[in-house]
RNA sequence: GUCCGGUUAGCUCAGCUGGUAGAGCGCCACAUUGACAUUGUGGAGGUCACAAGUUCAAGUCUUGUACCGGACACCA
């Protein structure tokens, strides 16, 4: 190509994303069109994303990068469509998560969370939370999220807390909460309880104990909560023990000393199950907590909340679990009451799921809410196609454990959250809500009313969430976008938000918060492994972006990324899109370059007014139908392979001779058709390729372009 | 235990409603300083886990087997 012509100098050097992505997101932002009231044209259909709030705690990772990378190409591509189109952004305190991340930084510094004035930690970590929320939204930028940023939400402010309130006392209002005395999810290191949601299951092999107690012999994995067992179960079919009656006294010698035992026949007792004998420990244990409540037996609570025994335990008082166990055992064979030890049990035991440790179950007094009534609405919806998603397999996911779902408890022992707005009787445990901080007196025994120390569980108000964004009850986008269009998040938070989503919103406003759910699977390592701080192999998004650039992560995050599949994020993937990005900075110096000096009235000939029709209609149909599918992975591969093998490949390269023709209108055409290619593929290639294609955009010559913006371009087909 | 997946080129993965297989990276050969800190052309490499079935035709649908994984729930 010869040196006169006037293409802009900066086609001279290759695409350097650096350069160019910060100030194109200010262009972006300074124009006022992620608010969807600023955007050109009539705009009638709605088109809204609600953003999963990152968790304001620490930086964003891989996934974060394939959340922003997705939602932003659907908004890019349905603004462009002429959508008003809605993407609403914010930020979660995430109250036990960030808690945990907090106390390991007080750790660091030789401090604990005990013993401080529960004001001044939540002081400090709302200054922490703040700081990385900041911190946390210019990553976003930096990923090109086209979201309105001027409806900004954080899950602390006052009207995050307002709606979660109302729904606290409608709940209460409609019988679908209650205050109490059950069997909870207790973490001895965070001193909270948990959902079942927040535990999971580690499979160890562990000694199963068979002891004399009386004339039985009953297994247990845990000797150590056996203390107050008085209890003696049976299932009432079983022959062996037909001669004990139910309710029959038995006396007999137990670790410190004799006791009296009571039969109990329940068909919790399983008759496969070691000797088909049972002791119950209604305190530490769901199952018999649910044989004690059936038949009305006493409680006694034998590990303290930390973990150790209570005086019941007489000599071993104090002592932590772990250490009393071999004790007991010692003990009970000392006495001749130790039958067997098998040594190969197989069991899985809750743990929590941020620490590890074993879940110790304990009797709390809890807030809980009734999810039957609220699930069986939120099934209905699904059936009835109100909410779908996008995974089929998802559905089904979804519609199992609706099905299944039990009671929540909505009450943590954390001090980042939102507070419980409820009094509870010192004297009765009675609970009450009382947003108007009012109550004094116990309405059932006259006792003093206090406020309830507990924070909510932070997904009872994530699981809020649309209908804060969007102003529920009043607010004028409550109007306007609700429901919103489409729920993308995680395929992890299917449970813990997506269902809870439903589930709220349905409640409060008898609609669907979204109509469609896209979820995205995990981003892995290369290797396919989960990425985590201690492995070490976690990759942050802006590592990437610093090698490769924005656009080059965002095309590796997409193709070949079937929806709700697990990716594994392979830094050579990436280059090969920064290649790309460069490919198309070629092509459009090519071409400025080709079409210097091309006549304003120069008209495609028959000849490739076909090849339009052909080749760039096709191909652009094509990518439509594949984002109206759903299909980001296929349409950003078609989208790939359109502008190198054939706009670049195919199409340039039988230019070349054209170009040269002695043929004005020949060359004219060609001219004519190569801007038609290249504004075009630009405006394709931009829900996924932002930042490269407005840098180019914002070179082109005026009277290429309809808007000065790339962003708020139409898209080519409709 | 219940429920979901996965098994396709050396590696990581696509392949939507059935018509004898694709991408990126890697590998080999050739060409080229041309819009391209390269790119282009060509190539090697796959009985699509296994078995049976439906069909004119099956990675693609059905059933079963093997191995790998995930979620949920329980355990004395």
């Amino acid at each position: 190509m010869n040196e006169q012509n006037n293409i802009p100098e900066l086609f001279l050097k290759p695409y350097d994303p650096a350069e160019h992505e910060k100030n194109i997101y200010k262009i972006w932002e300074d124009s006022g069109y992620f608010n969807p009231d600023n955007l050109p044209g009539e705009r009638d259909e709605a088109f809204t994303i609600v953003m999963p709030p990152p968790n304001a705690n620490g930086s964003l990772h891989a996934g974060h990068g394939l959340v922003f990378t997705i939602e932003d190409t659907m908004m890019r591509f349905e603004r462009m469509r002429g959508k008003k189109a809605l993407w609403l952004p914010g930020a979660d305190h995430a109250g036990f998560e960030t808690q945990v991340v907090y106390e390991k930084k007080l750790q660091k510094e030789g401090r604990s969370r005990f013993g401080m004035d529960p004001k001044d930690l939540y002081n400090e970590i709302m200054d922490f939370t703040m700081t990385n929320k900041t911190f946390m939204e210019n990553q976003i930028r930096e990923l090109g999220a086209s979201c309105d940023w001027s409806r900004s939400l954080f899950t602390l402010d006052d009207r995050v807390i307002k709606t979660v309130y109302d729904t606290f006392k409608k709940l209460e209002e409609d019988e679908l909460l209650y205050r109490g005395a059950r069997i909870v999810n207790w973490c001895p290191k965070h001193q909270t309880s948990l959902s079942n949601l927040e535990t999971e299951h580690d499979e160890r092999t562990s000694k199963f104990y068979y002891f004399q107690y009386g004339p039985f012999v009953i297994g247990t994995a845990r000797p150590e909560t056996k203390f107050g067992d008085k209890y003696v179960v049976m299932h009432p079919e079983d022959e062996r023990y037909a001669e004990y009656k139910h309710g029959q006294e038995i006396e007999l010698e137990w670790i410190n000393g004799p006791i009296t035992a009571t039969v109990i026949k329940d068909e919790a007792g399983d008759p496969e199950m070691g000797s088909g004998v049972m002791t119950i420990t209604p305190w530490h244990s769901g199952v018999d907590f649910d044989i004690a409540k059936r038949h009305d037996l006493d409680y006694e609570q034998i590990i303290d909340w930390r973990g150790k025994l209570l005086p019941i335990a007489d000599e071993f008082e104090g002592m932590t679990i772990k250490d009393a166990r071999e004790k007991i055992v010692e003990k009970l064979d000392e006495k001749g009451l130790l039958v067997k030890i098998d040594e190969e049990y197989k069991n899985s035991v809750p743990c929590c799921y941020k620490c590890s440790r074993e879940i110790e179950p304990q009797i709390r007094e809890q807030w809980f809410v009734k999810t039957k009534p609220l699930a069986e609405k939120a099934l209905e919806a699904v059936v009835n196609k109100e909410v779908t998603f996008v995974n089929e397999r998802d559905e089904r996911v979804f519609k199992h454990w609706m099905e299944n779902i039990e009671d929540w408890n909505i009450s943590r022992q954390v001090v980042w959250g939102i507070p419980i707005p409820a009094k509870v009787c010192s004297e009765c445990g009675h609970g009450q809500v009382d947003l108007e901080d009012t109550i004094t007196t116990c309405e059932k025994c006259e006792g003093k009313m206090e406020q309830d120390p507990d924070t909510f569980d932070t997904w009872f108000s994530s699981g809020q969430w649309p209908l804060a964004t969007t102003g529920y009850p009043d607010g004028d986008d409550f109007k306007d976008y609700y429901p919103t269009s489409t729920m993308e998040t995680g395929k992890d938070i299917i449970f813990f938000w997506v269902a809870r989503m439903i589930m709220l919103g349905l409640y409060r406003t008898g609609e669907v918060p979204f109509k469609k759910v896209y979820l995205h699977g995990m981003v892995r390592d290369k290797k396919g492994l989960k990425m985590s701080k201690s492995k070490g192999n976690v990759t942050a998004p802006s590592e990437i972006q610093e090698r490769f650039g924005t656009d080059a992560l965002r095309m590796g995050l997409l193709v070949n990324n079937a929806p709700g599949n697990d990716m594994n994020l392979d830094p050579d993937k990436i280059n090969a899109y920064k290649k790309f990005a460069n490919k198309i900075w070629n092509i459009t110096r090519f071409t400025l370059d080709a079409t210097s000096d091309m006549d304003e009235d120069a008209t495609l000939n028959d000849e490739d007014a076909q090849n339009i029709q052909e080749h760039l209609i096709a191909h652009v149909t094509e990518i439509t139908k594949q984002m109206n599918d759903d299909r980001f992975d296929m349409a950003a591969e078609n989208v790939y392979h359109f502008v190198w093998d054939y706009f670049a490949s195919t199409l340039i390269e039988e230019s070349k001779p054209l170009l040269a023709s002695e043929d004005a209108g020949v060359r004219a055409s060609r001219q004519r058709l190569l801007t038609e290619y290249l504004t075009t593929s630009l405006k394709v290639l931009h829900p996924f390729m932002p930042f490269v294609t407005e840098t180019i955009w914002q070179e082109l010559p005026k009277e290429m372009k309809g808007q000065d913006i790339l962003m708020v371009e139409s898209w080519p087909i409709v």
